[in-house]
DNA sequence: CCCTGAATCATCCGAACGGGCGACTGCGCG
DNA sequence: CGCGCAGTCGCCCGTTCGGATGATTCAGGG
């Protein structure tokens, strides 16, 4: 802002003393004086708007307002708690698709296995996610962050 | 805006004509005519960065930012999607209760109904939500908002 | 080489679930 | 009053699920 305090009072002064030159030339024997006042008074008052906007203008006011928005991201696995818990990697895979509310015959299906294996594994990772139902699985896969 | 101009003439009018009348009570004979118009210059430079201001001082921007908040704590019910699936307030409790783990007897011994109730509206919210099974119903009612 | 862990498949059984049906009650609305 | 809706309950039937147990295959580590 220093700046422009000096650019404004250079302004200023070339401006008055341009009006002095002009005053004992033209003006002050030509025009009453309420013109030269006037002239002034209008020049003062755009550099003053001018300065004035000038010098607030980056005083915007900024509203900044916050949208909650649900981003869970691209969803980070949590290792640690797959480990910890003890699956291995045919039953993680098969609780995702247990979690898509697919039935065991339909995940069978969509691995070319046997759909007695997937109630195999599905025993077995209920043991080590010590539930016994399929629900209750995935609501705790989730909590722990093994599911999307 | 309109009253501020007309206000500016008024104030400028009003100080126009009282430097008039300064002018030919004091000043003109007593101080050089620069200093006349410095004071000019010095009181529509103060005018004009006021009312400039004034004019722009309401140019608040509004800046509209996501910001990634992890609101998982209070749990807004979307009711606009739950009047859309047309779930009635039972079917919706239940529909909670299916989404922790419960038995359809458990549910029934915690609402102290029969569990054959608790059969015919999880069918009928099965219905209405266009699923046939427990799981995918849970993960629909998440996806839709209208469950934790 | 043997042992272990994993993945695969199987069989059995009881419990849970889903779908369909009928029925009764209570409430609000026309 | 009659009608419809929500809530309640019961029964039946077939499917799915969960639990238990056993067997086979294969890869990797001691």
């Amino acid at each position: 802002m220093g700046k422009q305090v000096v650019l404004y009072g250079a302004v200023g002064g070339v401006l008055i003393a341009l009006l002095k030159v002009i005053e004992y030339k033209h003006f002050v024997h030509e025009y009453p004086s309420e013109i030269y006042g006037g002239l002034i008074a209008v020049i003062f008052t755009v550099l003053g708007i001018y300065f004035g906007l000038r010098w607030t203008r980056a005083k915007e006011v900024v509203v900044i307002r916050e949208v909650p928005v649900r981003m869970d991201g691209p969803f980070v696995m949590n290792a640690e708690k797959l480990k910890e818990v003890g699956l291995t990697a045919r039953e993680h895979e098969i609780l995702a698709l247990i979690a898509q509310g697919l039935s065991n015959r339909e995940i069978g299906e969509k691995l070319f296995i046997s759909e007695n294996t997937i109630k195999t594994h599905s025993s077995r990772l209920f043991e080590k996610m010590q539930v016994n139902r399929r629900v209750q699985a995935v609501q705790k896969a989730k909590d722990l962050g093994l599911i999307p």
